[in-house]
This record gives C-alpha cells, structure tokens and sequence, in this order.
DNA sequence: ACCGCCGGTGGAAGCGGTTGCGGACAGACG
DNA sequence: CGTCTGTCCGCAACCGCTTCCACCGGCGGT
C-alpha cells in the first residue's frame, strides 16, 4: 500500500455536501437525476476539496478507462509522432489519456496478437499507425473499437489519403517536365506484406506513366528510412548515364534525403540531371528543397481521434473509410 | 458495465489450482511464501486460462500502476520522438506502460503545476524532458519519483550532456579552422526561461570564442524550429558581407537545416561563404551534410528509463546528474 | 380522492485484485 | 517431549468508485 497522501476521496466529498457518494458520482459526471442546486453544492464541494476520482478505482467500477491506445511499429518515425500530436489535440481536451505502445519486438506482437497482453482492461479503444496488423488479430483485439490510420481495410474504421492519387500526381509532374526515364524507390510490390500502402502508391504512378506510353519504372525496394533511399540511389546512379533515370519518385521524403545526399555527394545535378520527388511533406522537406507529395499527417491524427471518440460514445457506427487530401508541393528538387 | 468478455479472473484461477486467491496472487508475482511446487501449478493455471490481472484492479488495491509517465511540450519534435523510444527500449520488457502527456496548452500546463491533475495515480513515476517545470512544481508532484532529461537541476534526479562543452567543440572546431566572425542561433540569454541548457551551449561557445582573443559572436535568437533558423538566417546574410559572419552555430540542427536553405536560396556557397554547425545528431543531419554535435538522445532515453526503474524500486536514492557523450560529426558544411 | 409515474436520492453490492493477520504444520532446540 | 521459530497458506478487510434497485414525495390523469 502506497499512501495517498491525504486525497480526498468521494466519501469526503459526500459527507461535505450532506449528500450520498451515488449523489456525488452522479453530479461530477454530469449524469442525470441531480437536482441542479444540489449538483452546484457537490461541485463546490468537491472543487474545494480538490476532489478528482480516482481512475483507477472508476475504471474497474465501470470497465472503462477513458485513455486510449495507440499502436505503431516504432515510435521514432517523423509520420507516427505527427499522427500521435494530432491524437493528442483532440484527445487532452476530451479528457483522454493516451497510452502508447511500440511493437519493436516480435514478442510484444505476438503477444499483442495472441490477446496474452491485457490491452483491453487498460484502454477503451485503439489507434493503429503503421503497423499492418492483418485480419488475424480481429479475433484477439476484443470488443473495443479500433481505429486504422494510413492504411484502408474493409470492415474496419479506417482513415487515410488516396495513395493512388498521390502517386499519380508524382508521375503527372514529372512527365510534364519532360522527363521520360523514371526509377522509384520504395517497397516493391503492391502485395507488400508490411505496407500496401506503397503499393498503392506505385499503382499511381505506373498508371501515369503507362498512360503517357512510357517505359515502367526502375522500381527499386526500400526501408522508407534516409539510409535505404541513399543505398538505393547508389545503385541507380552507378548506371550508365544513357540507361540512368532522368527522374526518381521516393515513396517517403526520408528515402528521398539520402537521394539528395548521394547527389550531392556524387555531384550529380538536382534537379538538372536528376529530378527528386519525395512523399510525405516531411517538416523539413522544404528545408531541403524537395519537391513531396504532402499528406496531412497531423489531421490524421486529429481525424482518427475525433472518430474515437465518437465510436467510444457509439460502438455500432459502422466502419467506414475516410479520405484526407493529397496535393503535390513543387520544390527545386524537380524544377528550377 | 462494459462487459469483460469472459476474460478469467483471480477467483477462476485459484478454483483451478485448489488454492486460495491470496495465494494466486502471491504465487503469480513471486512474492515469497510459496512453495515452488504449488506456484507453478498456479503458473500452469494462469496460463492454460489465459489469465492476466486486470492492471486497474491491481492498481486500486496496491497503489502502484506499473506505467510512468512522459511528460513533454510537444511531442512533435524529434528530440522527443527519440526520447521516448529509448523508454520504450527499456520500459517495455520491464513490464511498464508508457503514458505521454503533452504540454501543448497552457491550461494543461496549470492544471499539472497545481496538481488538479490527478497524474499521481495514473502514474509510478514520471520522465520530464524538454518542458523545464521549474521548482514550483515540487509541491504538486506528490510522492512519485521525477526523473529530469536533458537539463541539470540539483536536488532532482537528471540526466544530459555537457551542453557547455558541446558549444566549446563547435567552437574549438571553427575557430580551427581559421574562421573569426561568428554568429550563433538560439535562445539569447543564458537565464533563457524556457530552456537553460541553450544557455549552456552558448557559454561553452562564448569562452572558446574569447579565449582565441575573437570578438564575440553575433547572438540572435531561435525556436529551435527549421522556420526560426530560416528566419535568423535571412537577417543575417543581409548584413554587407564585410561583417556578415563567416561561420554559425545553431543550437540545433533543426535551425541548422532553416540556414542551409536560405543559403541555398541566397546562393550563398557552404562552407564557402558560411560555415554551418549545428547541435544534436539530427537523423536527417547527415543527409544534409551537416556538422553538428551529437548528443545519444535514445540513450538519454534508455538511461531515463533504467534509473527511473531504479527510483521505483528504491525511491530513496539520492537524487544524482548523470552526464551522456557529446560528439562532433564533422561533414561538408563546415569543411570540404 | 386514488393511482400510477417520474424525478431525485440513498443503500449497498459489486468491480478484481492486494495484504495484514492468524492458524496449521514441521523441524530445531533445550 | 514441550516450546519456539519460521514457512506456507487462507480469511477477510479493504482500495474508491459505479450502478442497480428500492424508496419517497409530488403531480397530472381519471
């Protein structure tokens, strides 16, 4: 037993307010059947005594814990700590807690998909971010509701950008700059295990690019991180100039720094002998001058925690799929 | 009641093992006073059931919530996001929850300060980085253990870098290289309110500065955001080049990154005409080509994380200031 | 005037664990 | 062979809140 150091507990508050403790509990949360005077005097009261419940004694009364989780593979990413401020907007001023979760090891995901973690006594509802759980984990998640972000899964409450869209207005820009030898750089397959989202960005791009009756894309695999994309430049670059691609279009702005660094450090013209196309809208994508597919990350975020909340106050909405806009922001890195 | 599914519970367990709750409970957390035989026959139980105990049970009883608590201004800014995955490294095989709660609003902010929040029994204990409570808090944080990172403050228990000697490295390594008018970018005053340790890097900058017999540098001010440095940047390459500064220090790399664009803007050649360095080891730093001092902010993390373990255990350690490694990364801004 | 009915309130039984206390039992000791 | 010490374990009292249910008084309807 740790001490608590004197707070006040609902008993205190009851007995000040010459009311019952079923009285008190009722008038703080706003609940019915309080008469108004009463309600007022508890209030009083309470904020006198500086008087706030216990959670954890409220969550195992009533089942829930007013936080929410959120559940990515790393936490060290620019997109999940932009998604997690977002979460936190909306979160902090609903009264919210937000209670984080990285899947950095294989146990802690398996665990997670085996139901052996507890996850569901300590959050109402979860925020998944880059994390591609897969349907396996439906059985095990619970009935708490779940809210994807960045990735569009039917039957679940998804939110995300037409990634299709955004890979098409890369192609778009860089065929109407001339350009006709292109490479990408970014997951490879649309069946991508870990990230269909790549492939549906490449999708995007293809079609563009098939449609202008262009030769495919060079598509070069990649981790999404500054050193994948400098590993993958380096061997487009050691092509010989008349196969080397005019113009390459990086599925994360991460992967398009290390481009930029290898041109840099093999100076190689940007944009006149290689045009660079990132996507993200990386905070320091315009430092560097980068053109980028610009999603808004931290409305995600925003948007997936207002969804929540309105699935915490109503579980049976019924899952839908909500789209945020992309838009192309042309830097130096594809023209002059 | 939000149902819980079915989920066993300590009473099912102890049915299971013939033996009473107490005991489960005991036998479960390794707590003495069990003989071996009997606890795995309880461990064998838990698991074939599937059981985990429920962590708000568990909390109200005891007292102690198995989660610490982060706490930061933004969440948004890299630092941070490091930070926080260096607690996770350790926190997570630990057993412990991470709660984050960001500063962003001002009433937050107040309401931590005056203790209306009731953080003491969501948490065991709490990591501040970057949010410089000040001695006002120490009232209102109840008995739970602080752990400080990123700033020294005597009587509590912190953990950083030599930020003084990180602005003397960047100093040492300038003025090697033959540079004399300095400028540097970042909070002004050494009693910065918001943020001592800017303080810190510049003193350690200022007295290498002095003691090559230079004049001091030119000092404007920052937010320690890529738009800040961005700014100063801009006001400074505006001065006559006759007394426009040769080289600068950024407090941070973010700034860092704010003054290579406006270079690349101006035209102005790096490390030609302006050498630049700036503070942290940015992931993207490299990328850039920028020299900067490296401080390990996951291992600050880490080491947070560890102690604060420690603390949870034996809260009456003396409070203690452990002091991480600070490096200069040398790259093409600053020297070709 | 009698009868639901409804808003307001209190009593009390949980929620699912933890832990102080005491009892049973076994081996050590005089 | 009694006592003493120590281990192992169960009983039951919480921890602080939520919520079901019962109760009470007033009010409109017939």
């Amino acid at each position: 037993m740790i001490p608590r150091a004197g707070r006040a507990t609902i008993a205190d508050v009851a007995r000040g307010a010459a009311v019952s403790e079923a009285t008190v509990s009722r008038a703080l949360r706003n609940l019915p059947h309080v008469r108004a005077e009463v309600r007022q005097r508890v209030r009083d009261v309470a904020s006198a005594l500086n008087y706030v419940a216990d959670p954890n004694a409220s969550r195992l009364a009533s089942g829930r814990t007013k936080t929410v989780g959120l559940i990515a593979r790393h936490l060290d990413t620019w997109y999940v700590s932009q998604v997690s401020t977002g979460l936190e907007d909306v979160l902090q001023p609903a009264d919210q807690d937000l209670l984080i979760s990285a899947l950095s090891t294989p146990s802690r995901r398996r665990d997670l998909v085996a139901g052996t973690t507890n996850l569901n006594q300590r959050v109402d509802g979860v925020v998944v971010v880059d994390a591609f759980l897969g349907a396996s984990w439906k059985r095990a998640r619970g009935e708490r509701p779940i809210m994807i972000v960045g990735e569009r899964v039917d039957g679940e409450h998804t939110l995300g950008i037409d990634d299709e869209l955004g890979g098409s207005l890369a192609a778009e820009h860089l065929v109407g700059l001339g350009h006709r030898r292109f490479a990408t750089i970014g997951s490879r397959s649309i069946r991508d295990r870990f990230s269909p989202v790549s492939g549906l960005r490449l999708k995007g791009f293809r079609r563009i690019v098939a449609e202008a009756g262009i030769e495919p894309a060079l598509e070069l695999g990649g981790a999404y991180t500054v050193e994948s994309g400098a590993a993958a430049a380096r061997s487009l670059l050691a092509l010989p100039p008349e196969r080397r691609p005019t113009a390459v279009f990086c599925l994360s702005d991460e992967m398009a720094f290390g481009v930029l660094q290898v041109a840099r450090e093999l100076r190689i013209d940007v944009p006149g002998e290689l045009a660079v196309v990132g996507f993200d809208g990386h905070s320091v994508a315009e430092a560097f001058g980068l053109t980028t597919v610009h999603q808004p990350v931290r409305d995600l975020g925003r948007r997936a925690a207002e969804r929540m909340l309105g699935l915490l106050d109503d579980p049976t909405r019924p899952p839908d799929h909500e789209v945020l806009d992309v838009r192309l922001i042309v830097r130096s890195s594809s023209s002059k």
